[in-house]
RNA sequence: GCACAGUCUUACACAAAG
């Protein structure tokens, strides 16, 4: 039975509805009363499937169902709510739930805390989380992390890093979520050498280094211009036995495709073929801008045929992307009919599309055409 | 009491300035 629950929860990540319900049906035909753990696996599938309000409407039949939602499953919705900028919605739920007698615990309340950061509302993110303290909550490393990266998104590292002092004393332990915070924070500040220098405070205090951390200093030696110490960084790990991800590669790209040294790009790129790597939509439209940015809007039409016929989706970058380039070649029409049929593939209404259709018309002064676009935009909210 | 479910860190698009 749990490994059917488990079965249903991965369909459930994989936002596969129909193949989760499968296994429900398999669920009861066998004779297993489904638990707070199935329903919940069901929440997150439908969730995930941008099916929120069937979610909500399962957690209130939970009951008749003969299960109580628990604070997971809640947890599961407010969260989604949250990362959908639907917040006061899970604001709601969270009050909700705790009038049904369900007590909040440290995870709501880091999904909520880290949703009220990433809205730049430190303020009310730090009254919940004194909130959370009153209530006898305690926090833990993964509520640190998320007040540190919401403090360094205020661009206040110098506080960021003495909460962490505060930590340590605390007892509590850094993980290395909580050192790549700090590490990406100093490279975002251009202090890529002192990003480093925690990396080897990470090591020196028990933690290696992970891929992630690794991308992160790649990332800003590249942001940086030293993209070649980015490589050199690149081969160093390689040769350590840590395996690149498709962070690693969208980073390097980036940084070559700035350099404008195309031999050393092409070269890279036929590099990560060779190695049977294969791009994600992200690598796709790292190379699909430098094409667009160099004029080249035929090629990178292809590139985009190319990377639909590799199974990978365009995503909305892709698009505007693409659009940007017809735009800085003046065609401006071609442009439009891509926001067009952007329409039909469920990126409806994308702000940077309307920008760059705006931009495009303004720079061909026609301005008419712009106002109607613009009112059209106002009008569709 | 048991564990099959929930939260945090890294990559890509548009203006201006440079």
């Amino acid at each position: 039975f749990k490994d059917l629950n488990m079965l249903l929860n991965s369909f459930g990540c994989i936002s596969r509805v129909d193949l989760c319900f499968a296994v429900l049906g398999d669920i009861l035909k066998m004779g297993y009363p489904p638990n707070c753990v199935t329903y919940t696996s069901l929440v997150k599938g439908l969730c995930l499937a941008a099916k929120v309000e069937k979610a909500l409407e399962l957690l209130t039949k939970m009951d008749r169902l003969g299960c109580k939602p628990n604070v997971v499953t809640y947890t599961t919705i407010i969260d989604n709510l949250c990362k959908n900028g639907r917040r006061d919605k899970a604001i709601e739920l969270f009050v909700d739930m705790k009038c049904k007698g369900v007590s909040p615990d440290v995870v709501v309340c880091n999904s909520l805390i880290d949703s009220l950061c990433r809205g730049n509302e430190w303020h009310n993110a730090v009254s919940f989380f004194q909130e959370m303290l009153d209530a006898g909550i305690h926090p833990d490393v993964v509520t640190f992390n998320i007040l540190i990266h919401g403090l360094f998104k205020e661009g206040k590292i110098q506080e960021a890093n003495r909460l962490l002092e505060l930590i340590i004393q605390l007892g509590i332990k850094p993980n290395s979520f909580i050192y790549n915070t700090l590490m990406d924070a100093l490279c975002t500040v251009g202090r890529v050498d002192d990003a480093r220098q925690m990396l080897v405070l990470m090591e020196t205090n028990g933690h290696v280094g992970d891929i992630v951390s690794y991308n992160i200093l790649m990332n800003g030696y590249c942001k940086s211009g030293d993209t070649d110490e980015a490589m050199r960084l690149c081969r160093h790990i390689i040769h350590n036995g840590i395996q690149p991800d498709s962070y690693t590669y969208s980073t390097l790209l980036y940084g070559l495709c700035h350099t404008r040294d195309w031999q050393q790009t092409r070269g890279f790129v036929s590099e990560l073929l060779g190695m049977g790597i294969n791009f994600n939509v992200v690598n796709y439209n790292i190379l699909l801008h430098a094409l667009c940015k160099e004029g080249k809007s035929q090629e990178a039409i292809r590139l985009v045929e190319l990377m639909i016929k590799r199974g990978v989706k365009p995503s909305c970058f892709t698009y505007t992307t693409l659009m940007d380039g017809f735009c800085a070649e003046g065609q401006v029409n071609d442009a439009k009919k891509i926001f067009v049929s952007m329409e039909t593939k469920g990126f409806e209404g994308n702000v940077v599309g309307y920008n760059v259709l705006l931009n495009g018309f303004c720079k061909k002064r026609k301005i008419d055409e712009a106002m109607i676009l613009y009112r059209h935009m106002i009008h569709k909210g």
